[in-house]
DNA sequence: CGTTCAATTGCAACTTAATCTCAATTTCAT
DNA sequence: ATGAAATTGAGATTAAGTTGCAATTGAACG
């Protein structure tokens, strides 16, 4: 079950998995792609075991901590996260027309960046790319 | 004087150069690196025109329309904005232990960019790249 | 200069995301 | 089953940023 790891990290902390955590956890997992926290409270709501929104917001700054939840930005209106949990690391690439977000992975990409950081003795432990500006669609529907 | 492509922007719009404008984009240009509307709006404060918190925050989103500031980041605590005018564009490797920041440039990383941007058929207009992790400082200490 | 009118200001109320407080409840190890 | 410790939910709170509106100001024109 894909919770197990999120258990592993409570239990090494002496926390609990309680069926709160856990529907915030199944609806993470079950959704693919970006999540806003209000968002997922709100389908949380819509499910059968219901969670208040400080439950939800509380066991999602723990999965960051876990490692298995990343955010990745902040938007106009608060936080967009990303399951990293089975997920390959990628960068982002936002429509500023339209909102698409496209992710991509540029092994080139990493390994100028690992330069870097050796270039300034700096132990780079993660990284956030975003390019903004506009997807194909919009761009022929502008033309 | 600094503000005089500011000015030209606002003309063009039909907009008036104040003196409460002045004083922020007098402020913003007297500082080097990175602020917070909120600091920026305290040092305001304590010089000699005053802007009211209000008047700060609507001048600095005309900055950036005008394209002269820019929004780098939402930090923890709100937006991080930055002068880009007279500035070559750079990217950020921020210490997570100090907050200390790192500004670097690298043309492969710009270029490959521009490759990936090329393969999408996405138009890129910007992009922000924050490398988090340890400074040569913290690791060292660290040790 | 002074008039005129749109743009601007400041204040305070508002919005929205997110955190915190605390009494009541639940969990897990024993 | 029991008790200590963790967790929950409801609502108050915080903080950044925006907005509405009456009063004020700037600049273009005569």
């Amino acid at each position: 079950m894909e919770s197990k790891t999120f258990q592993d990290f409570l239990v090494g902390r002496g926390l609990k998995l309680t069926k709160e955590r856990m529907a915030v956890v199944g609806e993470i997992f079950s959704t693919h792609g970006h999540f806003e926290p209000e968002h997922l409270y709100f389908k949380i709501r819509g499910s059968g075991i219901k969670a208040s929104r400080a439950s939800v917001y509380r066991t999602l700054n723990l999965l960051v901590q876990s490692g298995l939840v990343e955010r990745i930005s902040r938007s106009e209106k608060g936080n967009v996260y990303e399951l990293t949990f089975g997920h390959k690391h990628h960068d982002h690439m936002v429509c500023t027309d339209c909102g698409e977000v496209i992710e991509f992975y540029s092994e080139n990409l990493e390994t100028i960046q690992n330069d870097i950081c050796t270039k300034y003795s700096f132990e780079g432990t993660s990284h956030t790319l975003e390019i903004r500006g506009q997807c194909r669609t919009c761009r022929k529907r502008k033309k």
